[in-house]
RNA sequence: GUCCCCAUCGUCCAGCGGUCAGGACGCGGCCCUUUCAAGGCCGAGACUCGGGUUCGAUUCCCGAUGGGGACGCCA
């Protein structure tokens, strides 16, 4: 029998990573064997799900690569895969239970429970539900129904036993059922509880493999008693350890992004963080750790994955991502750095000429920049040209106005620099005139036309800036002004200096 | 409090009775170089502790300690 597994993310708000790993390593174990995925959407939460949120988690999906094969946007022959739609399947699975004597309706208020579990807790005892409805007598319930009373459904936990989960990173873990409470399998409103809900979905859509966080280990087995109740076999599980931020509590808002959005909206490339996901717990093997997504299904294993949390590194994301920013085609990052060259006043327009502008000066910053967000910081001197500032630092060099000098002379009679080869005749040409070499000729030409100390290789950065300066007004980038332009300014104001 | 899970460099992984305990990120140094990065090379850095089992434990078992999770009409 083929592998189907399931993803099935509440719609409550971002994608955040740690589900984003939970997607990776369901869609990984599908599509290294011929298996199916499924995106199943868990809103029985009225109260919190938002369409808003489903809609968002799709898209980040989507830019993920994380392709599903049934999903409420797909359809399948296993749907509604939407949880609030799916209302008949669990009255059906919750009447089998009552008619089986397996489920009760409980009356219990939420502030008598609480109170329960306040005095339990209070008293050093585990926080179960007591069991004051399960033995209720069938006049008393008819009578409180009668009067009004809205009660929930809740499963009849039988009394000591050992429930086994079969899982494939734990292997077998055993519960005693006496530390089980009966759990609400139905709520008040009649929509169905989580326990209840994904043991009637994963069982009716064929799940053979649910792999999710840890967090759900204890809960399972509950669900492996419903399952039995229900006359079904449980699934085969996986528990994957959950995610850590630098302080080893879970990660959160607090440890700074931890949303797909986020990393999305800072620059990372889908592939560096799927590829740093994967790394998360599970080892493609061998030394080489940059690794596609279809090559990491080839190899996945889940028996195989890590049995402890791991702390998530935003370095060793940073260099995944700087990896494939180099790996990847020009036009492609130009394409997704645009919107913060544009952030940045850089770009005006999206323009095709914007855009093959931007995709020619990438060379300066792709390589020396761990995100797409920072690229446009890289080369902000190509616009953000301050010629008081570029002068000052001109005059701290030793030979500093000798050299600039020398610069604008060459380039008064030449042609602008637009390729490598230009600048490096210039270069001949400044040496001979000025009679320095290295840093002495170099450096002065550097702050000059950058006003910085440090940046990007002169003959990437002086093409860029002559291609720039080349540009028509309407071409949609911010104005650049030319090498001569720049060199001119300074040379005036070291000059009076 | 009760139950469950986990434990190798700072971090992420490899190891599956005998290894100089390996790789990656990060860190330090050197090289390259007209600067900063990038890149190349080198280096420092770990088996939580205590009992067993065994000729031999990082590896198997038990316990302790530490970390995490669950105990909800949230999922």
């Amino acid at each position: 029998m083929s592998i189907r597994v399931r993803f099935a993310p509440s719609p409550t708000g971002q994608l955040h990573v740690g589900n984003a790993r939970t997607a990776l390593f369901n869609w990984l174990l599908a599509r290294g064997s011929d298996g199916t995925f499924v995106l199943r959407i868990e809103d029985t939460d009225a109260e919190r799900s938002t369409r808003e949120s489903e809609r968002t988690m799709i898209d980040d999906l989507r830019w993920l690569g994380l392709t599903w094969d049934e999903g409420p946007d797909v359809g399948g022959p296993h749907g509604p895969y939407r949880q609030s739609e799916r209302q008949v399947h669990y009255d059906a699975a919750a009447e089998r239970l009552v008619a089986a004597g397996r489920a009760y309706p409980c009356f219990c208020t939420p502030a008598m429970l609480d109170a329960d579990r306040q005095a339990a807790l209070a008293a050093g005892l585990p926080p179960k539900y007591s069991g004051r409805c399960r033995d209720l007598d069938a006049d008393e319930i008819a009578r409180r129904r009668a009067a009004g009373e809205r009660p929930a459904l809740r499963f009849a936990v039988p009394a000591n036993r050992e429930v086994v989960v079969h899982d494939l990173v734990r292997g077998d873990v055993s519960f005693s059922t006496d530390v089980i409470g009966d759990p609400i399998i139905v709520r008040s409103d009649g929509s169905p509880a989580y326990n209840f809900a994904v043991v009637v979905d994963d069982g009716e859509m064929e799940i053979s493999h649910v792999v999710r966080g840890e967090d759900h280990l204890s809960n399972t087995p509950r669900q492996v008693l419903i399952y039995e109740a229900l006359g079904r076999t449980p699934p085969v599980f996986a528990h994957l350890a959950l995610v850590l931020g630098p302080d080893h509590a879970p990660l959160s808002k607090r440890h700074g992004a931890t949303s797909v959005a986020e990393f999305r909206a800072r620059g990372y490339l889908p592939e560096a963080l799927v590829n740093y996901l994967g790394l998360l717990g599970w080892s493609p093997g061998g030394d080489e750790e940059i690794v596609s997504i279809e090559e990491m299904a080839r190899r996945f294993d889940v028996s195989r994955v890590g049995h402890s949390a791991a702390v998530f590194d935003v370095d060793k994301l940073a260099w995944i991502n700087r990896h494939y920013m180099k790996a990847a085609e020009p036009v492609r990052i130009a394409r997704a750095a645009l919107p913060f060259f544009e952030r940045d006043g850089q770009v005006r327009a999206s323009t095709d000429e914007a855009l093959d502008y931007v995709a020619s000066i990438l060379p300066l910053a792709v390589g020396s920049v761990d995100r797409l967000d920072e690229i446009p910081a890289r080369v902000a001197f190509l616009f953000a040209w301050e010629a008081g500032r570029a002068a000052a630092l001109a005059g701290e060099e030793p030979d500093g106005a000798r050299a600039v000098a020398a610069w604008a002379d060459v380039l008064e009679t030449r042609e602008p620099l637009t390729d490598r080869e230009r600048f490096r005749a210039a270069t001949a040409a400044a040496r001979e005139r000025s009679r320095l070499k290295g840093r002495a000729l170099f450096h002065p030409l550097r702050v000059a036309l950058t006003a910085e100390a440090s940046g990007p290789e002169l003959d990437l950065a002086v093409p860029a800036i002559e291609r720039g300066a080349a540009l028509a007004p309407g071409a949609g980038v911010a104005p650049i002004p030319s090498c001569l332009e720049r060199l001119r300014a300074v040379v005036g104001m070291t000059g009076k200096a």
